[in-house]
DNA sequence: CCCGGACGGAACCGATCGGTTCCATCCGGG
DNA sequence: CCCGGATGGAACCGATCGGTTCCGTCCGGG
């Protein structure tokens, strides 16, 4: 539990906008639950967006931090990234993966919240690029392409599937790829 | 333009919530697009939801005709699919597929929409199946569900990227997957 | 010609939206 | 001890939300 108002601001943010959807919680719901009063909320955040971009910078720092620690984990195999994945689905409520929310919430391109979505894919895919390449592949930079897909589709069905299953199938395909030689 | 009064609120339903998110479009909006009045709105639909429900069949149904008609044409390829996917990403505003979006939108499973969003992926995934039984493969259901994951991997891809990239990266893997024999 | 169904316009409803303002309180450091 | 910054509560704002109701009009078939 933060004590900060801020804190909880966004520890709640994290909660119901996962659990709910960003448009779906407005602003009195994130009060209550947090604690926080109005005052404080915009004394913190220019508006509601801004929260959303505060919770956005958290996700993208626990995820990557999450996907970096799994691979690094496995000796720098990057396809230990699905086993991490598959034990996420696993869990409880399945709820997709924030910046992928963010970004079909908030469609049109041109929209901060949308931007910031995309930068935190493209992010991940730069990550994804440095532990390929790390592997000698001369197509790491096409790899790191796919597997970001495969991981996007993976999560898009494990919200309509439930279950790790989507996980082990992207971890089929992503081992078919690194079979195949350049 | 249709004549009668629910045939252009669901076209109008169409278009807006495509464009801008279900709950990004408000109720008077879809009455100023359509030039339908308040009144008769309710009067075809008891409801917001019923009419996101019944864009969502026209959805289905246009989507997966148009996606047997482009394997059909490639020769039963069902990799064709992907080459369709490609040149619809082509075209200006991708927003992404409705049934995604609806599924995300509306995230708790229980909801009728998200219901009415997995069945459609369902559908989707059935009519792979067929196809790739068709080819005579023995691990046709495995390979219906990533090719769905393939889709739905390269959608979200495409919304952020822009461009025809995403689809000719799924086709790949995709066709990697069926050179390795099951 | 006239009746009835389909329709559009507008007023209205309570609820909620995101956001502003004022005020009382609480708590820690000087 | 006391001051100041951080806080929570509540009233209030205009706008919009989804939905209901009534009424005038238009148009086609009997």
């Amino acid at each position: 539990m933060p004590t900060h108002a801020r804190d909880r601001l966004v520890a709640a943010a994290e909660q119901l906008f996962y659990e709910e959807g960003i448009r779906a919680v407005g602003v009195e719901r994130l009060l209550s639950v947090s604690g926080v009063g109005r005052a404080s909320f915009y004394r913190h955040f220019p508006s509601k967006d801004d929260l959303v971009l505060a919770m956005l910078r958290g996700y993208d720092e626990r995820f990557r931090e999450w996907l970096a620690h799994a691979v690094e984990e496995a000796g720098d195999d990057p396809t230990a990234l699905f086993d991490a994945l598959a034990e996420r689905f696993g869990t409880s409520a399945l709820r997709g993966c924030a910046a992928i929310r963010t970004m079909i919430e908030f469609v049109d391109p041109d929209h901060p919240l949308h931007r910031a979505a995309v930068a935190h894919k493209e992010a991940v895919v730069a990550d994804l690029d440095r532990w390929l390449a790390g592997l000698g592949r001369a197509d790491h930079a096409e790899l790191a392409a796919q597997f970001l897909l495969l991981i996007d589709g993976a999560i898009v069905s494990a919200v309509r599937e439930r279950g790790p299953g989507p996980a082990h199938r992207a971890k089929r395909i992503a081992a078919a790829l690194l079979a195949t030689r350049p």
